[in-house]
Formats: structure tokens, sequence, C-alpha cells
DNA sequence: TAGATTGTTAATCGATTAACAATC
DNA sequence: TAGATTGTTAATCGATTAACAATC
């Protein structure tokens, strides 16, 4: 039974499965049936079972699902396939690791350019992607459709980087930065990749292991 | 009342809280409710009030929660201020990233050395870190308390990697790479940060607005 | 056909919210 | 004292799990 409205949950569990899909792909396996999924995310059978439903039917009693036809099934819930384009904004360290380490192409995603303030960055490229000065950015977007923004810009920055990309027009950023960007505008996508935050769980499970073991 | 084991989601919280604490410090106020920092944070009033009682009481009635305390209070909780020493493995992009960006001090980890396979790096430093070949990391490990592993090298050395960490004794991995390291050993603690799980989720949230304006 | 596994409905569990007495 | 806000208990809501008829 298809759903209107998706749980949060469900949604940030897709790209899980994606992963374990491609990995079940690249071992050449043909089907694969929900307890075993199961087994390998740690999720009970029903729970995958629900999670997939809520999209539609994928599976075929007594086989389980195709693997091939659910990684393409999720990778198209999941926007891979939208064309999507992206620019980055900050060419630092953070800014080349995306590039080079991070496959937008493999999920879907063209990254048209980058935008720095650091003039010795400007003019100069980062593998195949250009890097533009950030106030070049607004005729940038006005010759081509922007999707995503990719903040990765100092601190101090990221709040009026962000003003401008949203003022420009671009309707998503994907976030690498502290700076609280949902008070923007209501319509623009946020999607916060905090460290800290990930730090901080961490942190925090080792202490309470620590504690413990220290009786 | 003090609970014995705290729900995920809680902990998964904290780090918000201390963030929007510390932006309050900041900003020299001594004193906040639970509806303050609720509208802050799009919580309740009564989650916020319920997430803290996990840990004790913090609060005054009729005052609301002195600004300094409760950020001490989530800070220990944090396990920030255990003293805790981090080492970094891939001096990369990513790895210069973290080093010069993330605040690893301003969360009480001092981070002692970087260890990579790139012979043109090692024996330089990064900042005031040294960078040691990954093959001195056991003796290395020998004569210093390492707690956390920052594992930022390729995707392909990722899992033999972070094998030769849990061995020599590291207890905590915080993974920047796609490997999958929780069947490495049962005692492990393993802190993903998964860029494609947020970008995949922008992705998603990304199409969905589109098939909505699309009719 | 027998065995396996789906999709879905119902039951359970846990997390969030509401309510309120306690008290600063 | 009156007003405000906590900590906590109870109510609600949503998410996970279990069960099972349908069917490949």
């Amino acid at each position: 039974m298809k759903r209107e409205s998706i749980p949060p949950n469900v949604i940030r569990r897709l790209p899980r499965y994606l992963r374990t899909l491609e990995e079940l792909l690249d071992g050449n396996v043909e089907c694969v049936s929900s307890s075993q999924l199961g087994r390998r995310l740690n999720l009970t059978p029903s729970q995958i079972r629900q999670d997939f439903s809520c999209f539609g039917e994928f599976g075929q009693q007594g086989y389980g699902y195709n693997v091939v036809l659910l990684r393409d099934a999720v990778a198209s819930i999941l926007g891979i396939g939208s064309g999507y384009s992206a620019v980055l904004f900050g060419a630092g360290n953070l800014g080349h690791a995306l590039l080079k380490n991070f496959g937008f192409a493999h999920y879907g995603c063209r990254v048209l350019a980058a935008f720095d303030v650091d003039p010795a960055l400007v003019g100069s490229s980062l593998g195949e992607i250009p890097v533009y000065s950030v106030h070049e950015f607004a005729g940038f977007a006005a010759e081509n459709r922007v999707d995503i923004a990719v903040l990765a810009v100092p601190r101090e920055f990221a709040l009026s980087t962000a003003r401008y990309i949203a003022d420009v027009g671009v309707g998503a950023i994907w976030n690498f930065t502290n700076a609280e960007l949902r008070d923007i505008n209501e319509s623009l996508l946020v999607e916060d990749v905090h460290f800290s935050d990930s730090f901080l769980a961490l942190s925090y499970y080792l202490s309470e292991r620590q504690k413990q073991e220290n009786g």
C-alpha cells in the first residue's frame, strides 16, 4: 500500500538499503529476502517489508526481492536519476575532498562549478571543475540550472553566503558549516552535515563505556 | 529521575542542545526556559524537560535553566572534559580539513598525530601535528594512550586500516569511509559519517518537492 | 504440491506530548 | 503572595514487531 507522507526514519534508512543492495550487486547476488537484508542491516524483516511497502510492491512471495530491481527502485525513490546539478561554495580542503572523493556522479548529480573568494583559486580548476569568484554566481545561476549548493566555506562566511545562494534562487543547500540556515527562508531545503554531532555521540558512548569499566 | 539507559534519540539531541546553549552564552544570556529552548530547536518544552531529566535536575522552578550550568552539564555528559586523545589516519584533503576546521580542542580532544602511507607526507607535519608512517602506529600506541582513531583513508584501504587500528587496541573509530566496520570486533565503537546518507536524503526531499510542484 | 516469503493487518513497544503538583 | 516554570506522572501518538493469509 503506497503511502502519502513517508516517515523521516524510513527516508533515513533508504540510503542504507541502497548501499547494501549495491554491495550485493557487486557480489553478483540476484535475489535477497527481507530476512537476509535484515541480518546485514540489523533490522527486523518486518521493518524492511514495512519500509518498502511505503513505496509500492517490489518483492515476490516465496522468492524475495530481485536485487537489481530493488536497487533501481530505491535509487529512483531517492531522486538519483533526476539529473540534479550542484555547485560548490568554498574550494578549500573540504571542498577538494568532496569533489575528489564523494561520488556526486554516482548519485546522479553533476557538479558544474566551484566558487571561492580566494584570488589565488579563482580562475583555476579542481579536476574538471572551474573555480569562479563568488560574485560571479548570480550570473552563473542565470545561465545554468543549479539545484543544490554545497556549502563548505569557513564558518564566518557561512550565513551571508547562504543568504546570497538563496537570494539567487537555489532551492537546496547541503550544509557543512555550523551555521543555522533554516531561518533564511521557508522554502529553502537544508541538509546539515554536523561533524560535531557525530563526534560528540562517539565521545558520549566512549565515556559511558569507561564509566562501566571503572565500576 | 536519573535513568539507567538513555534512548539514542536523546543522545543525538544532546549535541544540538550544547550548540544552542553556546550560542546563548555568546549572546550573554544567563537563563533560559524549556519553552525558549524549544522554540530555537523546534522541540516541545516537554521533550526538553524529559530529555534533561534523564540525567538529573538542572533547572529551577519559576526561573528556568542557568545557561552556564546547563552547558557545562551537557558538555560533561557528552564526555567533553574526559581528556580524550585522537589520531588521524589519512592525511589527505579530508584529514587536513578536519584538523584545520573541526575544533577537536573545543570538544576536549587532543590530536596527537597523523598517519599516512604517502612517503611525501610521512615526516612532514600538519600545523602542529606530525605525520608518521602508518606502520609506526603500533609503536606509537604502545607509548601513547589513543582513545579515538579518525579514519579518513581512501575507501580501498579502509577495512584493512581499521582492522589494524582495532588490533593495536584502539577502542573507537570515527569513520569517514563507506566501509562497514561494525563486524571487526564486538567491543569496537564505530561512529560513521556517511556523506552519502545525508546527500541522498536531500536528494529525496528535493525530488519530493519537484513532484509536488509539477502536480 | 510443499516450502518460502511477501504485503498487510493487528499487537506491542517506545517516544513524544500534555497535564499538573511542587516550588522557586 | 502571585506568576512562572520545573520535574514527573499519565495520555497520546507513532514506529516497530509479530502474525498470517495470499501466492509465487
